[in-house]
DNA sequence: CTATTTGTTTATCC
DNA sequence: AGGATAAACAAATA
């Protein structure tokens, strides 16, 4: 589920326990979602460490304890980060759980387990924090970066371009759509296919679906207005907003896809 | 029981 | 070499 607004969402979910330090941790080593990390050392370094900074990139996040720990979390599908109070136990999910202080827990859920804990004990970044490309929402995000890109991808249908984590960091299935369809072009597009005019409307579009989904869902997951795409692509029988026309469902990229024939081609 | 899922990684083919 | 595509991962839900 979590795109790039909805991992801010819950990256702020933590928040209450910034400043705290960690008095407990409970986590399930074996659990899919410690692929590769060294759970002895992250439960070694990170007692008694205080919370002191957050960061969201895309779809990854970066925790801070102490000076030197940087605990990452990707969220996969189907993760979640709440809060417990301290009286209550982990539940079935609950993967990590930092008892912080004495009044609360910070809980990172996930039941598919697509998600994962990225871990490093360092006075730099590590290379998966230091390596992040441009967030859409930066400068450096540039229409030139976004031109070039495509024309490395020239035979790939543009809706599986949009999903590629390396050049458009947290946008995912339901945030290509809409890009796509507030500029008008059929996701089966191939990129080769797509001109420079069509190119300069994507690249606002991709910028302004940001920008309005981290205003919208990213600050408290509100509820995306019915001139959005988002709230119509899941119905069946759903209609365009634009044209009140009927809209279409299928793979594109390998993934469910929705579009509206009568606006975008 | 079957089909579906808002993500990424890996394998395989081209 | 690098792009394109499909399968694998796991569990809930309809």
């Amino acid at each position: 589920m979590p795109e790039l607004a909805e991992v801010e969402y819950y990256r702020k979910q933590w928040l209450p326990a910034y400043g705290q330090a960690v008095t407990g941790i409970y986590l399930n080593a074996s659990k899919r979602v410690f692929r590769g990390v060294d759970t002895n050392a992250l439960q070694r370094d990170l007692a008694g460490q205080l919370f002191t900074g957050s960061e969201a990139h895309g779809k990854q996040m970066c925790f801070r304890f102490g000076p030197n720990i940087w605990l990452g979390v990707h969220l996969g599908m189907t993760g979640k980060m709440t809060i417990l109070s301290s009286l209550e136990s982990p539940r079935k999910h609950d993967h990590l759980v930092l008892r912080m202080g004495d009044e609360r827990q910070l809980v990172f859920s996930d039941p598919r387990m697509f998600g994962r804990i990225l871990y490093a004990y360092s006075k730099r970044e590590p290379a998966w924090w230091a390596l992040r490309p441009p967030s859409i929402l930066s400068a450096e995000f540039t229409f030139e970066r976004m031109h070039h890109f495509l024309d490395r991808r020239t035979k790939s249908p543009i809706k599986a371009v949009l999903l590629m984590q390396e050049t458009f960091p947290g946008i995912g299935n339901w945030m290509a759509d809409e890009i796509l369809w507030r500029s008008r072009i059929l996701p089966s597009k191939r990129c080769g296919a797509i001109g420079l005019r069509a190119r300069r409307e994507l690249y606002a579009c991709t910028r302004q679906v940001c920008e309005d989904a981290m205003r919208v869902i990213g600050t408290d997951w509100g509820t995306p207005p019915n001139d959005w795409l988002f709230n119509h692509r899941w119905k069946d029988g759903g209609h365009c907003p634009q044209t009140g026309k009927s809209l279409k469902r299928a793979q594109v990229g390998g993934r469910t896809t929705c579009w509206s024939p009568a606006w975008q081609r």
